[in-house]
DNA sequence: GACAGCATGTAATGAGTTACATGATTAA
DNA sequence: TTAATCATGTAACTCATTACATGCTGTC
């Protein structure tokens, strides 16, 4: 309880998460942060290799070693502070949400490079999102044949993947959609009918009046 | 030229995008960063000082000086150089996309607190994404009354806006069902009928089904 | 017995963040 | 003339990434 203990980082909560439900070994973590969390809190892979000993250091976890063959595994569990800590850190409330989209980057600043190098990038865009969404099915698919690997779980996932799904379902949509209209486009610079993209607008926004009011 | 040369990152193409309509100060390139860019590529401050910083000792952009009072401000424009890496580098397929949400993660392991907890967390998002929408709304007005600071750059605009803004819808909505859900749950760790729950899955996939099919 | 892929890490480096500092300008 | 806020940065720190390394295990 040094006051110059560092400060968990939202990271540290999502290991200390899973560490909640059961010990883990590194590798079996790193797993099941490319498996869910990855879809909303990615991080690379010796990061979760690093920070499980962050946690031992401030007494959130304890470190076990196995021996594999000449190899250590290292299967952490957790302390009741850390459990502690979790408790408290999920009174808080969450930051901001923060979208890394080098896609719309490039959308943004499209009218330096050419209409061809615009429908690529959309059109990598769209796969991306396709490919969420296929992972997203096969996840589903799972739940609907009851053979999701936590069945105690399900009604938090269940809420949490219709976000996802949704999401991804938008962004296909709205790729279909952005290839057809830059499709149009004489090219990335000369600025079509003003009117007509208003009234994109005004749609987008009709839209949600219809819905809500 | 020299092979010790950094690589250009995401955040220095951004910045390069900017210099390709005009020269900036490092002000003004923080407030456009925060204005738009922010909602796709969001970097602190301090990141767009030190940027262009770099960019500067890759040969990418100049800096020039001008005294205001007994301080400095730095103004800085593209070089040829910079020009020609811009346009590489929206040839080359955008890097996949990146969502963190502290939120989601909450939700992934409220399981560890209390209905009360999540639920103030739901509310939460639901507002940063409130707040979302009003911001695009104001800037959609812009554009509905023709007062857009950029109009030769509103059919980009309006391609990426409107993803924003059905993103900030569906984030919305689906807080709205969320809060409702999670309120009928007894607490978070009480699993409610398996059948219900799933039936949200296959609304979800089935939904898909009539507007692609 | 070799090869692919799974399992288990370490090291170096750097982009980005937070925190701090202070001059200029405007409104009250 | 304050006070607030706009404008303009610097410094320290660290989380996170990329790149590397190597043991284990099943299979052909």
């Amino acid at each position: 309880m040094s006051s110059t203990e560092r400060e968990l980082t939202t990271t540290s909560y999502a290991i200390l998460g899973l560490l909640a439900a059961r010990p883990w070994s590194t590798y079996e973590l790193a797993a099941q942060m490319r498996r869910n969390l990855h879809y909303f809190w990615p991080r690379a892979e010796s990061n979760v290799y690093a920070e499980p000993k962050r946690l031992v250091a401030g007494g959130f976890a304890r470190a076990s070693a196995e021996p594999v063959g000449r190899r250590r595994r290292t299967v952490y569990s957790m302390t009741p502070k850390g459990r502690r800590a979790l408790r408290t850190w999920l009174a808080e409330a969450p930051a901001d949400p923060r979208l890394e989209s080098e896609a719309l980057v490039k959308l943004a600043f499209a009218g330096n490079g050419t209409k061809a190098d615009l429908l690529a990038s959309l059109r990598r865009f769209r796969e991306q999102a396709e490919a969420r969404r296929r992972e997203l099915r096969a996840i589903f698919e799972e739940y609907v044949r009851g053979e999701d690997p936590f069945p105690e779980r399900i009604h938090i996932n269940v809420v949490a993947y219709r976000l996802l799904w949704q999401t991804a379902e938008v962004e296909l949509d709205w790729a279909d959609w952005a290839i057809a209209e830059v499709g149009r486009w004489r090219d990335t610079t000369t600025t079509p009918k003003r009117g007509r993209l208003v009234r994109v607008l005004v749609e987008a926004l009709g839209e949600h009046e219809r819905s809500t009011f």
